[in-house]
DNA sequence: TAATTATATTTGTCATGACAAATATATAAA
DNA sequence: TTTATATATTTGTCATGACAAATATAATTA
């Protein structure tokens, strides 16, 4: 039988640096006293950039399911950052907005975010990254494709 | 300020196409009913080529901390796919061995772990697959020295 | 209209990741 | 030798991811 090796998968580099750049992101995060989660800054993200989102919109865009979404942004308007608004026409959906706060903290993330991708990605030049994108947008559509 | 776009960033595509892969792996596992976790199969796989690995040394290895890699060797243990055994020399390490239903499994999960590559890899051929793993090695190198 | 089905969200449970604190044993220093 | 420090592992807590079940409201069908 053929056995993966996992110093050559693709697949495994991809799961590890995922954990590394979270870990890093985090650090950044922690040196700036920012009390946030990287998953909860990708909901302020998006909300910042359409304000009004749904909790189905966003478990769409940032690829997590209804249940995870749905605890993220409790602590965000917990924390302040967001408001949830059910829909007048339909009662079942609610619509968040983030507040002026979640706004300014939102800009601060962005900082870190970029300092975090400068960290991770030191030495790879632009057109590599680039590649990288692209490839890794295969991959999402190839498992998106199958897990329908 | 500048702000980061998610939709061209490779940080960003390295995280979903990491939680994507896990998805796509969990599902193959449970289509064929194994019961056991990407995360297990981890040490399962580290175990099978290098018998006799501390919870340390795997920590290392799989890029976990001693909590989790704790944890996860107990429910293994639990699961009778691993034995634990306490270093005559050193009373504080515990040594791991991998069981004969140990081994069985995983070479189960061999042949699941190759699918979910054939799956997730679709479309990317050899040479990019290379450059791929050449790249997210040095984004672990770098996210590795970060957080030293 | 009443009953059924579909959709949006929430809650519960378990595994994992981060992180801090606790425990046990080794090693080094006074 | 006793004390202090370092190392290996475990346990506790909280956030997240997967998944199933529950709840509320809409839309469809009989």
């Amino acid at each position: 039988m053929n056995k993966i090796t996992l110093t050559k998968s693709v697949n495994h580099h991809i799961a590890i640096s995922a954990i590394m750049i979270k870990r890093v992101f985090f650090k950044i995060l922690n040196d700036n006293n920012l009390d946030i989660t990287p998953e909860q800054w990708n909901v302020l993200y998006y909300l910042d950039k359409s304000d009004g989102m749904t909790i189905g919109e966003l478990s769409k865009v940032t690829y997590k399911d209804f249940a995870n979404t749905s605890r993220i942004s409790q602590k965000l308007e917990l924390a302040g950052l967001i408001s949830k608004k059910r829909d007048e026409a339909d009662k079942r959906v609610f619509k968040l907005f983030i507040t002026e706060e979640g706004k300014l903290l939102n800009d601060q993330l962005h900082e870190c975010a970029s300092k975090s991708t400068n960290i991770a990605l030191e030495g790879i030049d632009e057109q590599a990254r680039e590649i990288m994108v692209k490839n890794l947008k295969q991959v999402i559509l190839n498992t998106d494709k199958f897990l329908k």
